[in-house]
DNA sequence: TGGACGGATTTAGACGATTCAATCGGGGCT
DNA sequence: AGCCCCGATTGAATCGTCTAAATCCGTCCA
């Protein structure tokens, strides 16, 4: 039951100082070739393994970046971490993930436990960018990055326009012909949904006699776009809207269930287009329209706005990056209504 | 630019020594009520936050727990993280999440990160469990615990007996008059796959006049799903399979689709059953049948394993838990076939 | 031969929190 | 008044690694 072994019994066993090995694991070109195998092998045979809260303690910052996201189990989520690990690895840091879900005392949680690691910085999605939490930790010194939402104060951001989002849907589902569209997503009070609402009303209002119907959700997945979904389809069919723009795949993947199960055909009855471009859209039933967003760059680009912050602190300039987002047609929306 | 404050400025602008600034946090029954208010006072002033890697060194084991995955978008994975980290919650630990996807290189490079960052214990579902790096994390001290797997050797496991899963699918199925069911699944080489398969097979072997067919995937995910329901469905209806059991939700949810693009009715045309039970499983077009597995608690349960493990190493005995499987009939595969 | 040079290695603090033995101080008891 | 006791507080050592400065030891050149 020995211990792990520590630098300085490699040491003893080489038969050198700890400096030395310690040369040997941060630049072995100093180290003579002859002292460089000694201590090599006595690394293998002991099976000794570097501690890092030690290097971390002694250098003051970890290499660990906490990313916050609003929802694990979205592939968009995972798309932007998976951007943000390939970058980290690249640079031999780690990313730590925390699923806030939606829940600004996770949320918290997340963010105490992160900064009691001395994070090198966070990437997060916040539930509410005006946290006074967020805004303390920043004043504390981590470099932040906000994620998929733009920056109003101090820091760094990385997003998608998003009101353009809105009108690419909303122009979209217009030019097909629709009359009454329903927009679904929430809480409203989320910049990024109220921003997608808004881009989507403001082609609304600009079209003569198109009507907008808002649908608030709490919590953007599967099972609360079918419940809606299911709600809008026993409307009657006079005044129910022929399309719907959802503020999420998730939430679209759902209301497309919900169709299903109401017996309303999509396109015909009921236009879909979703927001995000997931795989699973491609892969639907009837396969999805969507408003692309770059999910990969996000986190990319996200860790790439932090490195720099962190190798350079004293002189960054925060930087607000804006993605532009694409709308890509497929079936759920490709059925042009006569007038 | 002030750097975070530590203990040491904590105590000199309480007028105290650092001893009793560590007695507060950790200690503060004995800490008189005076100092103890003077302390909280400078610790707010100052915006003190611990340092995590300075306890950690010094105690010897961090408070951090890793959790290695085969696939953070599988909701069952999240379902079970969640167990674990609502565990870890109370007994102030972290719990980090790391997705392997299904990957050995990427299993490998968390188990080393992990390792260097001398986490409490690690808790897994291992590609492959008996992977000689996986070996060494645990001879060099390492609590870990299998999980959704069960433990041959030395280790403490929690899983869910795969082979009755597959028998109670199975029998399900023969009992509504199929005799022709197909099994969908993979990488075979996994434990959980083979395990179910090999409980389809017992039941179907035992049955007079029932074939089984097989079809291997190499991931688990919503389009080889499809991409396999299409390829079935385009069977000549004479030797096509009226049956399907897949080996987790998503490949379920994926032939599903598959299902509809083809035009064939599920259940008439084709029973559906699925494995994990995710909510999506209830939520689908056509509600699906599974195997529920008890996601959550296999999480707490796994957690549950390593606290006891950690908390008295010295005598703690290895345990292997085995949950047993429900079957949970939903429409997918309602329908009672004529002979 | 002596000194300077330079590469290789060692030495000696930090880093921040914890812990435990040592000390302090005041109150109560004889 | 003297002493003891006990709760509260202090001081110092420690965890494992890194780094800057110091040392060592050949070698080369004047």
């Amino acid at each position: 039951m020995m211990a792990t072994p520590s630098i300085k019994e490699v040491a003893r066993q080489a038969g050198v100082s700890v400096g030395t090995v310690s040369n040997f694991l941060n630049r072995p070109a100093i180290v003579a070739p002859a002292t460089r195998k000694r201590v090599q092998d006595s690394i293998d045979a002991l099976g000794f393994v570097r501690n890092e809260a030690a290097r971390h303690l002694r250098a003051g910052r970890s290499r660990t970046v906490g990313l916050v996201v609003l929802d694990v189990t979205n592939p968009f989520f995972t798309s932007l971490a998976e951007g943000a690990e390939s970058l980290a690895y690249e640079d031999d840091t780690v990313v730590m993930l925390c699923n806030s879900k939606t829940d600004p005392v996770r949320e918290m949680h997340h963010l105490d436990q992160l900064e009691q690691q001395r994070v090198m910085g966070v990437l997060i999605t916040p539930f509410d960018s005006n946290d006074p939490q967020l805004g303390a930790l920043v004043e504390r010194g981590t470099p932040v990055v906000l994620v998929d939402r733009t920056a109003d104060r101090g820091l760094c951001s990385v997003s998608v326009d998003d009101q353009l989002g809105g009108r690419l849907a909303g122009s979209h589902l217009i030019e097909c012909g629709h009359r009454r569209i329903a927009f679904v997503g929430g809480p409203f009070s989320m910049q990024q949904v109220a921003d997608r609402k808004q881009g989507i009303s403001a082609v609304v209002a600009g079209a003569d006699g198109v009507e907008l119907q808002c649908h608030e959700v709490d919590v953007m997945g599967v099972v609360e776009g079918r419940a809606i979904g299911e709600r809008i389809a026993a409307m009657p069919a006079r005044s129910r809207p022929t399309a719907a723009f959802l503020a999420n795949d998730l939430l679209a993947l759902g209301f497309l269930q919900g169709m299903a199960v109401a017996g309303l055909r999509v396109p015909r009855d009921m236009a879909i287009v979703g927001y995000d471009d997931i795989d699973f859209a491609r892969a639907a039933a009837v396969p999805l329209s969507s408003v692309r967003q770059p999910a990969e760059l996000l986190g990319r680009s996200a860790m790439e706005l932090l490195q720099e912050e962190v190798e350079d602190a004293e002189q960054h300039r925060h930087r607000q990056v804006i993605f532009q987002p694409d709308l890509i047609v497929r079936e759920s929306s490709d059925f042009r209504r006569r007038r």
